[in-house]
DNA sequence: GTCTATATCCAGATAGAC
DNA sequence: GTCTATCTGGATATAGAC
């Protein structure tokens, strides 16, 4: 590849990074229908024509964020449960990781809310329906065995460990659109207290 | 009134009300945006001329949703503060109600959710943010009062009565949303889990 | 009160110049 | 790669007949 080429390569990877962070806040705030593309290029300082350069349509632009959100929240989990900890570790870790994450910048929670936007919305594009219906259940099996884990030696509440996964994250989900509405005005609570749902001690 | 003038009216209302009903279930899967008025129009089987005659516009439709909303969940709370039982009943009774609400039919959840995304919303219409801002913070402050008298008493837990309100309120929130997303799939938790973040015993 | 037909507007997407 | 100008479709809202 030449010197041009790279560079060329290397600017259209930034600005599709500038379209995405700036249609994911339009997303959270205004939703899919109701975000303009005009909108997206105005935030991002480049006409509503380049968009088309970067993404074939608005809904590719959602879906791709879709798939972003998707990853970076499976991953976080699938790191967690490798980790050499106790469950009971595990847990406070990944409470105060998403409670920090929620409380320092938007963007997570931001990610967390516009998964529940696509799961909930029958407008939303069937890419990114096919991509929360493949991928989206990762979290929550990760999160059940961690509870089981947690339960063998004692540590975790014995309710179906499932259910424990979708209270957590029906809670965390809570919490993030609360933060989305509230921004910096509102202050996670502290961990002790959601930590009572889960644990026995 | 004539004869007539009285059943033009009751035609009226029941007309208005299948309006409503109609807007909110689409409204939650759709949002303000992507709901369509010819969708409204069509799922509650009239013309979509006839919308106008009794709304001015889609935005007055989830305006007037939005203030049903309110005003039912304030009221369910003042009733329940009225209530002469120790604040430890109350809190019960409330999650009893909602998670209850939210299991045998999806409207209740719809409910909490349409506030959600109306708050969430910067396309949401002004009318709409000015009920919201002027009378959605009355449930918050109800339960302040009843976790605050639980404290005295010491049911309730230690911490601040505001953030525990707001806990309260996101936690509902995060189930009632899991249930518009999972609909009758999705068995609400055993209220005894929830109750351990908030009750000493 | 209800419908059908229509005007109007605006947003998404394309074309073509630079 | 980026912009401006334009096409096109679809959705809101109105007008007018029954």
């Amino acid at each position: 590849m030449s010197r041009n080429k790279v560079l060329n390569e290397k600017i259209k990877d930034e600005r599709r990074e500038q379209i995405l962070t700036t249609a994911l806040r339009l997303f959270t705030k205004r939703g899919l229908a109701g975000t303009r593309i005009t909108e997206i290029s105005a935030q991002t300082g480049i006409s509503q024509g380049l968009i088309y350069h970067y993404f074939r349509s608005k809904e590719e632009i959602f879906t791709a964020l879709i798939g972003e959100a998707i990853d970076k929240i499976n991953h976080a989990a699938l790191e967690l449960e490798k980790l050499k900890l106790t469950a009971k570790e595990k847990i406070h870790l990944a409470l105060d990781g998403l409670l920090k994450g929620f409380e320092k910048k938007t963007e997570t929670a931001d990610y967390y809310f516009l998964i529940t936007h696509a799961a909930i919305s029958e407008s939303c594009p069937p890419e990114a329906k096919e991509i929360i219906s493949s991928r989206n259940e990762i979290k929550y099996e990760v999160m059940a065995r961690i509870f089981s884990q947690g339960q063998k030696d004692g540590t975790v509440k014995m309710h179906d460990s499932h259910e424990m996964a979708a209270l957590f994250f029906s809670t965390i989900n809570g919490l993030a659109l609360h933060k989305a509405i509230y921004g910096k005005g509102y202050k996670m609570p502290d961990k002790t207290i959601l930590l009572s749902m889960f644990m026995n001690d």
